[in-house]
DNA sequence: AAGCGCTTGTGAACGTATGCACAAAGTTGC
DNA sequence: GCAACTTTGTGCATACGTTCACAAGCGCTT
């Protein structure tokens, strides 16, 4: 009964209501945080340029990715900021609270648990586990920090559905797996390793160091054009370089240098 | 009738020494802390199999990316670790150290000042930044926090190159306009905005809540699927809906109820 | 030096994502 | 009620990314 649908144009191009690309799902949660902003400041439609724009991409990019959700927005208007909220959180699952463990309770731990963000978007932080004893009874957050014998009952007891690890990385995969042994299904990685899972659990992984290299990377190649307008391609030296970086080069079976001269 | 089409692929692929693809640079760093792990190791060469295994990605995906950055790696052996940490620590931009300015000295800050992990890998914190008087002043990590005067002097004369903004939201736009106009051509932004920057400056986004919400709509997915089996789309009520989450209704000029209706 | 087994590097096929451009569908004004 | 105007939703073309599969190349053994 309640179908906005236009009935015809059932399935033109991807089922509509299953398959929503991951790079779509990525986007969503920008354009719900742009519709907040805007809905805090009163304006109750809002058209695709500018939702784009508050958002950070393009126009018609947005346009296909709220397509994916369904026809809402209206011809010669835009969106009902209000509505859309409600069509994107629906979407990403929003409309429960997901309750969320915290492990590894040292600097970054307080700042996350500390963190107001989470709990306005949907999320609860439900408990604190740390392994260290000085750690464990202090309250951060309004939440006692328990011991790692806790863990296991805590999770399953509290229906804890998504864990996020911010331990050491040498203790990251035992206690991502005792997570998901707990019934964990979703894991956020702050540690700065790989975290094997079964399937049926999802990992994403948050890696500073990974940002910053990125951004050293175009850093560095805009610093290299801005020296050197048009260079034809060095074939870059690697005499000294091994010695810049690796050590004194032990087992070299065919040194690179061979290879160069 | 728009172009006259290229007519062939002349090129093979993407030139090898510019273009490197920017889905294969965001893999680097994980290459490289893998790389690094098994040279901790004592690892002195290493296959695609088993490197692609430590890094989370397929052996396939792994040998094109590394082979955008030039023909390390002995066929029938396998790469060599060191050198090929050289390489790609060279592709990345690594063999400087970049420095780096952290603005917004709060909960997040002082976790990001305290982490080692930056230092360790090519990145220097040489500033602090806080507006809060109660903050200036303060140590961490080694650094005395100084007042946002004295940004705009701080990262010219010191060179700095790249920005952590971790302010709240609303500064994070001046701040970022500040740090620009003082040299930095890199930001990584963890304020949950958007920051809009001159051609020629990159602004990476972390933002955690987004990455919890993708991790949601995983969940929710996942759950629906257990639920039930093969549900044919509910095509989703929606009456009590935007009470759910929206407020009572304001401006909706065209309520969706009326078209369902 | 020739053969064998192993692993890289890459062409080719496929799949996904992006951006353009415009018809369709709505609103506004008369 | 109709015409002018605005903005969505999407077909289409292109660009980008992933995966397969295998020839070329290397080291080791004989
Ligand atoms: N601090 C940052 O800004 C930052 C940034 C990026 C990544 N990281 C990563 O996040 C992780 C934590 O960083 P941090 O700076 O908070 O480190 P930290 O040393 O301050 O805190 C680690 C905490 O984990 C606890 N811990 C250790 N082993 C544990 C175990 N087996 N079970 C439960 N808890 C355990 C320790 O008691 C400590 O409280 C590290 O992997 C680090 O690389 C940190
Ligand atoms: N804490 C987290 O785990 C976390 C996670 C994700 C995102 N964030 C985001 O990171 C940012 C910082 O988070 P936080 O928890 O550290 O907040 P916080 O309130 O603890 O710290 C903010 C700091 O910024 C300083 N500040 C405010 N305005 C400033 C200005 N104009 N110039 C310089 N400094 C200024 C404040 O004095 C304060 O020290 C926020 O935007 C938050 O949304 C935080």
């Amino acid at each position: 009964m309640t179908r906005p649908r236009p009935a015809r144009l059932v399935r033109s191009e991807r089922a509509t209501r299953d398959g929503i690309p991951e790079a779509t799902v990525s986007r969503l949660p920008f354009y719900l945080q742009a519709l907040t902003a805007l809905a805090e400041r009163g304006v109750a439609t809002v058209s695709s340029e500018e939702l784009a724009t508050a958002a950070g991409v393009g126009s018609a990019k947005l346009r296909k990715d709220l397509s994916h959700l369904g026809s809402y927005g209206t011809r010669g208007v835009g969106y009902e900021v209000q509505y859309l909220i409600y069509q994107i959180s629906r979407e990403l699952g929003l409309t429960q609270d997901w309750k969320v463990v915290i492990v590894g309770i040292g600097n970054l731990g307080h700042a996350l648990a500390n963190y107001g963000g989470f709990t306005s978007r949907g999320f609860t932080v439900a408990a604190l586990v740390d392994a260290d004893a000085r750690v464990v009874g202090e309250t951060v957050a309004g939440l006692t920090v328990t011991g790692l014998d806790s863990l296991d009952q805590t999770v399953s007891s509290l229906g804890i559905q998504i864990g996020v690890v911010a331990t050491p990385g040498p203790a990251a995969q035992e206690i991502c797996d005792r997570l998901v042994a707990a019934g964990v299904t979703g894991v956020l990685n702050f540690a700065p390793c790989v975290l094997t899972v079964p399937d049926g659990v999802m990992v994403r992984r948050v890696d500073l160091a990974t940002e910053l290299q990125i951004l050293a990377f175009h850093e560095q190649r805009r610093a290299a054009g801005r020296l050197a307008g048009e260079m034809p391609a060095e074939p870059q030296d690697l005499s000294e370089a091994l010695g810049a970086i690796g050590e004194p080069r032990t087992t070299l079976t065919k040194s690179r240098a061979e290879a160069a001269g």
